[in-house]
DNA sequence: GTCGAAAATTTCGATGTCGAAATATTAACC
DNA sequence: GGTTAATATTTCGACATCGAAATTTTCGAC
């Protein structure tokens, strides 16, 4: 039997479509499906190294959203939510369970009563604060197979993938 | 005022994290926090797509994985799960209500007995043959903002990516 | 000013996934 | 050959998410 060529999952995958179906052009599936791959495994290896830390990666996700608000650390649930890309359902839980340990605050909008604004406390921000070196640099770590130039040019051809998908910069809600 | 800079959301996150803390290097969630979005993005375009046919993308992905093993059509349970990347548990329980739709059998393998077999039907193989050409149809729009040698590009570094990642391409059972 | 539509969050019920334990089968070892 | 370890799947309990309905507040029309 032949050696099994050089490649990832997907090339497998690929070389498998054209065996049965020759007649597609399967090209789309290597980069949508590389994609979708790449981010389940760095998801899986960003909540392996939460865990380290007693943190889930949506934990991360939120007090890092309002870390970088800047002071006072306060956003509401509804750009959180957006932030997030998760339901209001699912916020709202989020924050309940923050709340319980400490970390964020929630209080009604003085002005608008119908917001709901949650602000980093004291721990909030000193717990932010330690996560984010060692997030950024275990970030650093899971990149290192690429180089340099690999790494701008795929943030450059993500950023243009994005905006042709309707990905756009959060605004921060006026009034 | 000044007018917000053009760019995606993630280009947002990181102005503002550069505000924040412009000590701290963000540049690997520049590539990883678009890599997840865009999936995160793709995933719910797909979903919405495949909606229009009845059809959750996890029964797509199923049946896929089975067709393009190639006649007959037949893969184990345990293959499945590490093609789908999603546990054993999850399996079974997609397994059970494609049975129910008639879409694909389920049986013992003859002479390993702890292995299920599963395989397509002819209603399971009929339904691929029919879906896969409007996916990849789809696909190939979502990927509509992006050149050509764009497209090239991101395959191949995500590539490096996934191998320096750990992907590798699935060994059918030995035996 | 009041009524109804719009907006923001929470509640509720359903569902899909996970990890761990249970079950069944095969392989290995002495 | 019988006990133990390893392999493959299913079952079980817990949990996070979603969409829709409910709740509260604000805005606009008249």
């Amino acid at each position: 039997m032949a050696a099994t060529p050089p490649g990832d999952g997907v090339d497998a995958i690929i070389r498998q479509w054209q065996e049965v179906r020759p007649d597609l052009d399967c090209s789309p599936m290597a980069v949508i499906g590389r994609l979708s791959r790449a981010s389940r495994l760095l998801e899986r290896a960003l909540k392996e190294h939460f865990a380290q830390y007693g943190v889930e990666p949506w934990e991360f996700d939120v007090l890092a959203t309002l870390y970088r608000s800047g002071p006072p650390y306060t956003v509401s649930a509804g750009e959180l939510s957006t932030a997030a890309m998760v339901s209001s359902a699912a916020l709202t839980n989020r924050i309940d369970r923050l709340v319980d340990k400490d970390l964020v605050d929630r209080e009604l909008d003085a002005t608008h009563r119908r917001r709901v604004l949650i602000s980093l406390t004291d721990a909030g921000i000193r717990a932010i604060e330690d996560l984010v070196e060692h997030h950024l640099a275990n970030e650093e770590r899971l990149l290192g197979g690429l180089a340099p130039t690999e790494r701008k040019q795929l943030e450059r051809i993500l950023r243009t993938l994005l905006i042709s998908l309707g990905d756009q910069p959060q605004t921060p809600t006026k009034d």
